[in-house]
DNA sequence: AATGAATGAGCTTTCATTCAT
DNA sequence: AATGAATGAAAGCTCATTCAT
């Protein structure tokens, strides 16, 4: 329950109720397949080698219609962050929720993560490169996934679940390792047929859970 | 000692050796001039609004000459990553000459990476978006420094020094712990008068290292 | 009556049916005048003299309106020599109509293709400057002219018309002959004012068509 | 004797005794490695895609040596044109040496022209890219070897061995003829291995006599 | 006589954005 | 609300030519 709470569920709006002018049911409609089209095509090409043609075709709909709901290629390449971001906080939060301790809720934190990062490429593709494309976009969407962490870090140290660590840079640290080794290993990874994993080893998993525990656990845990 | 040369220190070739026609001294010092001024460039405007005339602008040659020493843009900007990969690791492992056991060879190569990270902003920007321009320098970078950290890990875990923890997978960990950390306290961060900090603040150096040790430390020395 | 048909009529196309994507009545204007002016530009300048700004200006439309049209230079070009070799063979295959038999098909066939050739210089020099930038173009336009002499002859042997001449060869032969004469009594004659003249000289003519006669003409004939 | 005075052997100089600074012997034999070289390479490559550097590569010798001798590409083509010219010629010459009649000399000479054509598929490729690069080249070719019928014409004429044609029209004429067909049957034609012929089919070359021969031939001879 | 590093004008091509329909 | 033809700035790259060595 707060566990999820954390990561912000709460200020999660559907996608479609944000900027764009068309408000009709007909032009939600449109927007959503724009969105979904961006998502693709951004993933697959990256933001430079994506034209606006293309994602037009790919969305079905008129090149002319594009600049009805978003002003640039730039403005739809964010309102796609807002959107991952949202959504990878929820599937965070959807997993910890019910946690029955902080070592819970950690490792399903992070499967949450992973599973969301073998589901959707895009979003490590998309977000990575914002940093070149829109940097404050880059910042909210870690800015965000950080704060959760640290929130429940704070808690769990309250609660003696933790050592005394400062939260904000454990929930920095937390952050950058899950990002490399989500990257590493199951971005990275291709089994025989060229397929990407739908999660990383178990093995591996539970190597860096355990680099945590231990590495936040309380000495009298030990 | 050995923790240097686990950072590679020894196939560290000068930058000036590498491909590219003109050969005589003249031309080794345009190559020179030219991969300082990419550096400056692709940092402060990225790949896509760097351009061949920006470069050549400022490294004050002709536009025709860039074409003696890299076939493209992009053939430069590979040359730019395999450099700084080299320079980082070279700044690391001179920073952990001489620790006196795993934990001061930690500090001091983690420092290492920070003080470079400082002076060269470019490193980050630059091999960061070689993830959209280059994936497979991306890999590389990130392979050959974790490749440093897997092989201390082995020797120290060899030494009693760690837990029985998987090398491979916690220098991945440590790399994207200390990358993270890197940019949020380090680029992030501007002083009143808008520069960056020379360093990350000591108490987050200090907050990370714990939380490493702990990590890695042996059930009995805790 | 056949005669005109032998140089292939029936397969003429507007121009504007080819390829080229925008299919709407104004873009079907864009793109003659897009062909229109290169064919001036081609004629006047040459293949590498020419270049896509200057046809697009000449054309009075924006640069890069050219590629919704044309792939490339090359492209307009090729699509430039079957424009012109559809009309050349249009201009005989007219002029010939109704010609009442052999020597006077002859006659009349060769004054449409000088009548055509003073009239639109940029037949040759698009058409032989083919041969330097799209090989398989000058191939067409010679063979698909040649075929209509070569069935006109074959018409006419079987006659009795003409010796019994190898209908291929020789119709390469009044191609070749044709070419040049045309190249040299059209294209390289200047008035006093630098003009070029309105037809070949008739006794040069007429010279020709002797010697085609003489070279032609059944034995009991003469 | 005469015939082959009248394709102008007598103003054969050798090519390196052209304009070209360097008078040496060392420097003789250096521009005559950059001929041959632009040969190969004007005939493999076009005029445009051909370049300095290809040329100087291909004959061995510096970038910078090329001016010494030539003061542009085009002044190299033109020297090439010359020099093929020149060549042709001394081929046809020789062929027709000692021909006892006119016909005899026509074709001799005729097939020293086509041997040419098939050992030095450059002629065709570079004198007719001329009409493109330098005009007057294509022009002064075709005039000279012209000039070389036209008289052989008027003797023939004179001494009664043709009809009363225009010599200079007719001249013409059959350097159109000869020219496709030595185009048609002997460039484009390749052997199941993608090899040029030798020379153009015996019957093809029979057909082309045959048919200048009565268009020429005095009417009592028929 | 010979060299090759340096130069920059000029070309082709792409694509985000506008706007008349 | 939807369309797609038109636009032109801006980029990467080539190569004939120069000139210091």
């Amino acid at each position: 329950m707060s566990a999820a709470e954390d990561f912000g569920l709460e200020d999660v709006e559907p996608a479609s109720s944000a900027a764009g002018k068309p408000l009709t049911k007909r032009g939600a409609a449109t927007r959503t397949k724009l969105l979904e089209a961006a998502e693709h095509v951004f993933a697959d090409l990256g933001y430079h080698e994506a034209s606006i043609v293309k994602i037009t075709e790919r969305a079905g709909i008129g090149l002319g219609t594009f600049y009805l709901y978003f002003d640039s290629k730039q403005a739809i390449f964010e309102a796609l962050v807002v959107d991952l971001n949202r959504r990878v906080r929820h599937s965070m939060a959807e997993a910890m929720e019910g946690a029955p301790n902080r070592i819970e809720a950690e490792r399903a934190g992070f499967a949450g993560f992973f599973r969301f990062t073998a589901q959707h490429p895009a979003l490590y593709r998309v977000v990575r490169e914002a940093e070149f494309v829109s940097p404050e976009m880059l910042r909210l969407h870690y800015t965000r996934i950080v704060e959760g962490y640290r929130a429940g870090l704070e808690k769990a140290r309250a609660a003696g679940e933790v050592r005394d660590v400062d939260p904000e840079v454990t929930a920095w640290a937390l952050m950058g390792l899950g990002e490399l080794l989500g990257m590493r290993y199951i971005l990275w990874e291709r089994d025989a047929d060229g397929n990407r994993p739908e999660a990383m080893p178990a093995a591996v998993f539970e190597q860096m859970i355990q680099f945590i525990n231990h590495g936040l656990a309380p000495r009298e845990e030990q």
